[in-house]
DNA sequence: AGTAAATTACGCACCTTTTTGTAACCACGA
DNA sequence: TCGTGGTTACAAAAAGGTGCGTAATTTACT
């Protein structure tokens, strides 16, 4: 499913962080433990199927550990492995790093024509 | 341009290097001024159009630069911005935080049942 | 000399592949 | 029946590949 082979690690890293969902995810989940339901909550654009996979894909990665508790209705948790949380700082690192360039002097002229994307009305 | 709507600067950064080409290209990019022959022959699996368009992103993104020279077979160079080159590290560091994480022991994505499942015989 | 071909960096249209969404279903026990 | 966490099948959407066209000028062929 997932035996990635390449030469470059950074290639790696970016196969599983890719896309929208796995930094968001574990910036809700660096604020402690979530259950399956809080991550729906937290942002409830993603869908059902999409956070189990994504989920599931931290997990392989190391980043985040499951535990799952007997129960009535099933109760998992899910939270950052210390790999996890290491990884925390350097993606703030990224968003600093945007901020910044998008402040000082970065993209000037941006012809921001077909800005207009739908705000889907979550809130942090 | 970055028309991103999006509340976070770590999903807006995210937007623009998610995928497989952002990191690849600044990574060749780094290694200094590259036309667009030289980028397709840095990494031969991109296809002329999406090496146009990750470029085109990453110029909007303010993390490259794009010259054109005027000329017979129309010359164009591509080189990493100032703001491109502080991103490098930042990059690396993920690079390096993987290393070290899949060296103690985390998540080698191949536990056995899917290992035997695909067998990376001829894969591009 | 005249015409055709090649070169470089694309844009565009068409088609395939991959990813993501939707919805229905499963199990369990209160 | 509901709510939990999860799976599966199917549909929609997005990402990506292929190939053709274009510009302007040099070179290659006849």
């Amino acid at each position: 499913m997932k035996s990635l082979v390449s030469r470059c690690p950074i290639e790696e890293v970016m196969q599983i962080l890719s896309g929208r969902w796995p930094t968001l995810l574990i910036y809700y989940l660096k604020q402690g433990t979530k259950r399956f339901s809080d991550l729906r909550r937290d942002n409830p654009t993603i869908s059902h199927k999409m956070l189990t996979l994504e989920l599931r894909k931290l997990e392989d990665a190391g980043i985040v550990e499951r535990t799952e508790f007997e129960g009535y209705p099933l109760r998992v948790e899910y939270q950052l492995t210390p790999a996890g949380h290491r990884l925390v700082p350097l993606i703030d690192a990224l968003g600093d790093w945007w901020e910044t360039t998008s402040d000082t002097s970065a993209h000037p002229g941006s012809t921001d024509a077909e800005a207009a994307v739908s705000n889907t009305a979550s809130r942090d």
